[in-house]
DNA sequence: ACCTGAACACCGTTCAAGT
DNA sequence: ACCTGAACACCGTTCAAGT
């Protein structure tokens, strides 16, 4: 029966968590799917676009769920259910990573217009307060990708255990980079301060 | 006559900065050394340690030159530095940013634990010192990723030439966000404060 | 409309064998 | 010590032709 694009995305997020993003390959997705590679780009202009439609389905639970709170508590939430959700499936972090250069992903649109929207409740002017949500997004993909990527690292066998309990815990570390930025933009000078 | 480490990492550095990093292939190198493929691989174990090699080339501006001022400044000039020297080879900030991942550079490890001594000197404890480093490199490689692909995609003949003017030129830019990065750490919580 | 088959133009890496 | 030749096991993408 016929081939659809939820079915190809489906698999691909298989792929990807079950494999690793190296193994995410279009012939390997093909084979998987039992079609020939060709069959692919009737439902894809290309691996960029089928990338983003993961990236996509990964960023699901970051995007529903609107906080209404200020806007500290806003960005705080924002990152906390994107890096979740980033962790919530193998090489997550590098995949959405490699989407936000393509800009073919809408949930990450989406996430960085919010971040857009708190950065000028804070008193962000409006051509600063994108910028601050892109460097807010760096932070949260490079952190993230750092932290995954040494969970695979010791998975495979490397981590003596120790050094773990001596550090905080990844969450922890997390907040504090992210409170960085924000208590930055608290403080960051020219911006007209509306208190609350 | 011999094959050279050093002339196998000059032309891998020319040829990224001709064709791009998606052209940087070893066997496109070997080509264009006029040797076979495998002989890279009697310098080199692998294509980590090359694309580290020539992101350790492309960083050589960036670790020469050692500033002695209080930490806010170092922190400017090493980021300033860095940035140019990414700036100054096409796909730089992409080339460093997968080399951060494996961890294969020197010239990047040097510029990290400058920004941990820094954050150190800042009032910032051990143990945190190194995620404010990470924290602003990927500031400045994801920043400078953005403004460089969007250079490459202006120079395929895409911008109105309007936009442009409207906003902050980048340099300035790149200074507002490391500002709020740099503001972070002043004013971040637990860190014992020394006055200058 | 949707897919196959086959091709095109490549990759990174290994390794016996040569000099 | 240093390199070649050839192989191994792949890639992404296109496109005439089929149903």
């Amino acid at each position: 029966m016929q081939l659809r694009r939820r079915d190809v995305v489906d698999k691909a997020a298989r792929l990807l968590d079950d494999y690793g993003i190296a193994d995410l390959t279009m012939r390997r997705l093909a084979r998987e799917l039992g079609v020939s590679p060709g069959a692919l780009y009737w439902h894809f202009a290309d691996k960029q676009e089928l990338l983003g439609a993961v990236a996509d389905r990964i960023l699901e639970p970051a995007v529903d769920g609107q906080s209404d709170a200020e806007w500290q508590g806003r960005i705080h939430a924002i990152c906390r259910t994107l890096r979740n959700a980033l962790l919530s499936t193998t090489d997550g972090a590098e995949l959405v990573s490699a989407t936000l250069a393509t800009g073919k992903s809408t949930a990450l649109a989406t996430v960085l217009s919010r971040l857009t929207d708190a950065a000028a409740a804070a008193g962000v002017d409006a051509d600063h307060a994108g910028l601050v949500a892109r460097t807010i997004i760096h932070y949260v993909l490079g952190f993230t990708a750092d932290e995954q990527s040494r969970i695979q690292w010791d998975a495979a066998g490397a981590l003596p255990e120790e050094q773990s309990i001596l550090n905080e815990d990844p969450t922890a570390r997390f907040a504090f980079g992210l409170d960085l930025l924000v208590t930055g933009v608290a403080h960051v000078p020219g911006a007209r301060r509306v208190s609350r």
